[in-house]
RNA sequence: GCGCCGGUGGUCUAGUGGUAGGACCUGAGCCUUCCAAGCUCAUGGCCCGGGUUCAAAUCCCGGCCGGCGCACCA
């Protein structure tokens, strides 16, 4: 489609109450959007569609947890540290650099995205380092701190700091010592949460596409380390065309046209589950009207990938000549879990039963802490954490008189016989593993986006000019339109009784009096609204009503008892259109 | 955050230093037995603040918002 179709989707949007700037009437604030009647409810469809495939579909659970969390969550998650670049803006050119990135660059500092501000500063004056861009002096320049995450207070005055969450995934992270419970401790299993984030962008765009306050839905799925395979067999035959890295950076690279049985054999996508995933995901993007031609799922490039992230796929659509995000596939290893393992007292791991008790010898120590209290004072804690750490990694030290432990870089001789040093046969039941994570994390309001994109069509009929959208039956906001032909009062009150009668068989109905009748149509195909019924004069006698289809705009005549039954078969697929006889 | 361009009814758009016109939409009515027909009438607008000027929607500055490019996108 061409180029401008964005910019009529956006106009129909926001003409027709899909989706338009936040606050407008006080001249309207970067990246937030307010999704209209139409949006909202194309929006809660396309969230139900996403939780009858990925979380009852699946088995899976839904939770719903709070948008602000306090500081500790973001600290273990990392996204403290790593939402907050440090921007230094070029005196001369003007060009912003990252400010650590000029710093390890040209420095020995290695981390430098953990000293603070004004220790950077002075990094930068000291080493008289230079805009990487045009090679400006950028001492004495002011180095800026972008967080990304929202803050905000917990509580009144100088309350506890909190953060808008900027994924939905850590508020299931955080409650997995409760969910394993709930799981009854079994792997594997899976969360999901439809919810919005929050990220602070520096620089929000195109429409809903990025904005700074969106939906995620996103499954987050637990399982063990060694085993837990999918079921590939239920998607192997799912046709998808990927673009893996090597084809990215090969000279003349192309997507690849493939399955995801034929993929997951020639290596093509590493981890089953994310194949699984992505088949599941291609058939379910399909069955929401997002354009298989417009499709593709994109690996990652090594450099691309998060700190987490041992192999991406993305989920992609084409709008407006653009390839944009719709889904990320990740299999996150074990680094949310540990994260918050190492910092909080719960435990983030699940026992996992050995077949078969296993009988194990095991250095251990019981130190006499008499004795290494009032030797090392405070420093006695490190040194049992040091003499724990060394009698699992090296028994032989513990076979002299004494054993030597570095605490901090310094040397410690202890006597063996106050460390309780022994090696003692142990039965083991099992093991507590740190369970691996699949993440399928989808943005909502670029599917809608795309969808309504990928719907948009112009036409002609009867050589009047048409615009409609093409969208799915499953999820369009508004699924029937009812008239009477002509303005009488008689048509009018029957049509009014059939749309009540619709609206209590549970689908979206719109009534519609006003002028002609073809103009009703019109407005109707704008929205995307795939049926119309007419009341007409004949009605009365026939007790038939003609049913319109709004793609192909052909009409069928139907007893108006079957009206319920007929439209909602529509509704779920389980009939079309081109079988009802005309 | 930087650079370029822009901001006129609900939508699209014309326009000039002397406070604005069109089209579509919408509403009321007439007409109309299935696809934006016609006729009459009506509602509704110069993004915000400051400056220059007798006079600013128009020129200048700043802000806000938008599009594109850069940077950013864990």
């Amino acid at each position: 489609m061409s180029e401008d179709t964005g910019e009529k989707v956006v106009e129909l949007a926001k003409r027709r109450g899909y989706f338009f700037r936040s606050s407008s009437a006080y001249g309207g604030v970067g990246g937030f959007y307010t999704f209209g009647p139409q949006g909202a409810a194309l929006k809660g469809n396309v969230e139900e569609a996403w939780r009858d495939r990925f979380a009852v579909g699946e088995g899976h659970m839904e939770i719903d947890a709070p948008t602000i969390m306090p500081e500790p969550v973001f600290e273990a998650s990392g996204h403290l540290d790593t939402f907050d670049d440090m921007l230094v803006e070029c005196p001369d050119c003007g060009e912003s650099s990252r400010a650590d990135h000029v710093v390890e660059d040209n420095t020995e500092y290695e981390d430098a995205e953990s000293l603070p501000i004004p220790e950077v500063e002075e990094i930068v004056a000291e080493y008289e380092l230079s805009c990487p861009e045009c090679g400006a002096p950028l001492a004495g320049a002011a180095i800026e701190e972008f967080n990304l995450m929202f803050e905000t207070q917990v509580g009144p005055g100088d309350g506890q700091p909190g953060y808008l969450r900027p994924e939905t995934a850590q508020g299931i992270f955080v409650e997995f010592p409760r969910l394993k419970e709930y799981a009854r401790g079994q792997l594997p299993f899976g969360v999901t949460q439809v919810g919005r984030a929050y990220r602070n962008e520096i620089s929000p765009r195109r429409s809903i596409i990025r904005t700074r306050e969106f939906t995620q839905a996103e499954l987050e799925l637990f399982v063990d380390p060694e085993g837990d395979g999918p079921d590939l067999s239920a998607v192997e035959d799912v046709p998808v065309r990927l673009y893996p890295a090597s084809e990215q950076q090969a000279d003349e690279g192309d997507e690849v046209e493939t399955t995801v049985g034929e993929a997951v054999a020639d290596g093509t996508i590493a981890d089953p589950w994310v194949a699984y995933f992505l088949g599941v995901a291609r058939e379910w993007y399909e069955s929401v009207g997002v354009d298989m031609d417009r499709f593709r799922f994109r690996q990652h490039l090594a450099g691309e990938r998060a700190h987490y992230a041992a192999d991406c796929w993305d989920a992609e659509g084409e709008v407006g000549g653009n390839w944009i995000e719709l889904a990320g596939f990740a299999h996150r290893g074990d680094y949310d879990l540990s994260k918050h393992q190492a910092h909080s007292d719960e435990r983030f791991t699940v026992f996992r039963q050995y077949d078969e008790p296993k009988t194990v010898e095991r250095a251990e120590v019981d130190p006499d802490m008499s004795y290494l209290g009032p030797e090392f004072g405070g420093d006695a804690g490190d040194v049992v954490s040091g003499l724990e750490e060394l009698a699992e990694r090296d028994r032989a030290a513990f076979e002299d008189e004494t054993v030597t432990v570095e605490v901090d870089g310094e040397s410690h001789e202890i006597p063996v016989e106050k460390t309780g040093f022994a090696v003692e046969e142990r039965t083991e039941s099992g093991e507590h593993v740190v369970p691996h994570v699949i993440e399928p994390s989808f943005g909502v309001d670029r599917l809608v986006y795309t969808i309504l994109e990928h719907a948009y069509r112009e036409d002609e009929v009867d050589s009047e000019e048409r615009t409609y959208l093409e969208v799915d039956p499953e999820v369009a906001p508004t699924f029937v339109g009812v008239f009477p032909l002509q303005s009488d009062a008689e048509l009018e009150s029957e049509a009014e009784g059939i749309a009540a009668s619709l609206r209590a068989e549970g689908l979206s109905v719109t009534y519609d009096d006003s002028g002609a009748i073809g103009r009703r149509y019109r407005r109707q195909d704008e929205v995307g609204t795939p049926f119309c019924v007419t009341v007409d004069y004949e009605s009365r006698e026939d007790g038939a009503v003609t049913l319109r289809e709004r793609d192909s705009t052909d009409q069928v005549r139907l007893p108006i008892d079957d009206l319920p039954g007929t439209l909602s078969a529509l509704r779920e697929g389980d009939l079309e259109f081109g079988e009802l006889s005309g």
